[in-house]
DNA sequence: GTTGACAGATTGTCTGCGAATCTGACAAAG
DNA sequence: CTTTGTCAGATTCGCAGACAATCTGTCAAC
């Protein structure tokens, strides 16, 4: 019967508590570099800033402890996580594999419907890389990241890599500020979105560990020289 | 200077504060079978059984809502999550990957002080299997998945595997308890520290991975039949 | 049988409070 | 001058109580 689009109705039934805005909310305040890693988050400060009892802070601090955006220490209260060199070679050596599971799975089983989006996620993405929008630039490589772990249809790998990239814009340590990397950014992921067309999964697998690779080596560089972490003061 | 065992004295800084060992509490409670999956967790039940207030019930229950293993839906309170069978596939194939992975690293990065402690952690685990010690046979099984995801040398792989162990756990649908999968796990899990212990990364990744997609067989099935999930009432 | 209203249960959030704990400063002792 | 001891301030930890918002089931009215 009149059913087909009947989903569309839904209503936002998230969203609905406090807890989840100021959650979104310093996700964003930790990701955009407002608290720098290191940093101490102090409740009654976070309450006065954002206008929320003290429950709500406490509750979403915990779930972004849980995430691995912030550390706590008992008595002492949560502070903005920071990685050291190691770490963030870990974290992209995981990413690589888990990014390269993406690429395989996708060109397998990925539907025609998906791999349309991922094409224009690409195109979007090298449309920005034109200009010099660096806000359009961060969000249409987001968006491309999200569809090609949307096609691999695997629930957790999405939410692992969620997790994952939330820590990485953390680091604020994107490699698309090396001179000469952006365009060759944009070459590697299209060879990705050509490899998951052409349904060839050792390829897209290839060529998606070979992206992340190519971004670690900048961004571990990078790491190293800036030392921009800790933030002792 | 006399600072070779210095790190030995730390005192157990965690488990200082109330809330996380509520956190386990329910953690062991929710993987035992005390709350089945559906299950509704509402907090003054919970404050009275657990003899704590309302606060450290709810900054747990949101831990636990970050990694996975309780739902909440707004105004409704949390529940201990429930998978369809669909997404047990999928957990199992996610497992396959990063298990996988663990091997391959294990294999070509591994100390021969983890090597020795992944064959001790066999051997502990086939003596179990000769006896029918549930709780010993799950300790030693657990035991061995540790050593495993810790020879990796990647922390985030750990904690990915983690999370993914707790779900199963709570799944209850050990592949142990079909006739005749025990030795045969023995079996494989020896071949895994064989191929780790000989430096064979290949060899190691497809014995960790073909071991879990047998138990993924045997999961998912019992998942089909029993749908003891759900217990909408 | 559908609709509407109502009551009970439960969560969401705020606030005040006291205890426990960390931290830095400052004085006292060597 | 360095080490040690003490103390006060800042902050978190956890509890209890309160009230509004929301969900749920029931039961009467149509």
């Amino acid at each position: 019967m009149g059913d087909s689009k009947a989903q569309n109705l839904q209503i936002p039934r998230r969203s609905a508590t406090l807890r989840s805005m100021v959650e979104d909310n310093l996700r964003k305040a930790i990701a955009s570099g407002t608290f720098k890693p290191g940093q101490r988050m102090i409740e009654r400060d976070l309450c006065e800033r954002i206008g929320v009892g003290r429950t709500s802070i406490r509750e979403a601090l915990r779930q972004l402890e849980a995430e691995g955006l912030v550390v706590s220490y008992p008595h002492k209260g949560p502070v903005v996580a920071s990685f050291s060199a190691e770490e963030v070679r870990q974290l992209y050596v995981i990413r690589a594999e888990l990014e390269g599971f993406c690429g395989r799975e996708f060109a397998r089983h990925g539907s025609r419907e998906d791999i349309a989006k991922l094409i224009r996620a690409v195109d979007a993405f090298d449309r920005a890389a034109q200009g010099d929008d660096q806000e359009a630039l961060i969000e249409t490589k987001t968006h491309f990241y999200d569809v090609l772990a949307q096609g691999a249809g695997n629930i957790y790998v999405t939410q692992f890599l969620t997790s994952l990239h939330n820590r990485i814009t953390l680091l604020r340590v994107s490699s698309m500020r090396q001179p000469g990397r952006l365009p060759e950014s944009v070459r590697e992921i299209r060879l990705i979105s050509e490899a998951i067309a052409a349904g060839e999964p050792e390829r897209a697998e290839a060529a998606c560990k070979q992206h992340i690779e190519n971004a670690a080596r900048v961004a571990i560089a990078q790491a190293l020289t800036g030392q921009s972490n800790d933030a002792e003061e």
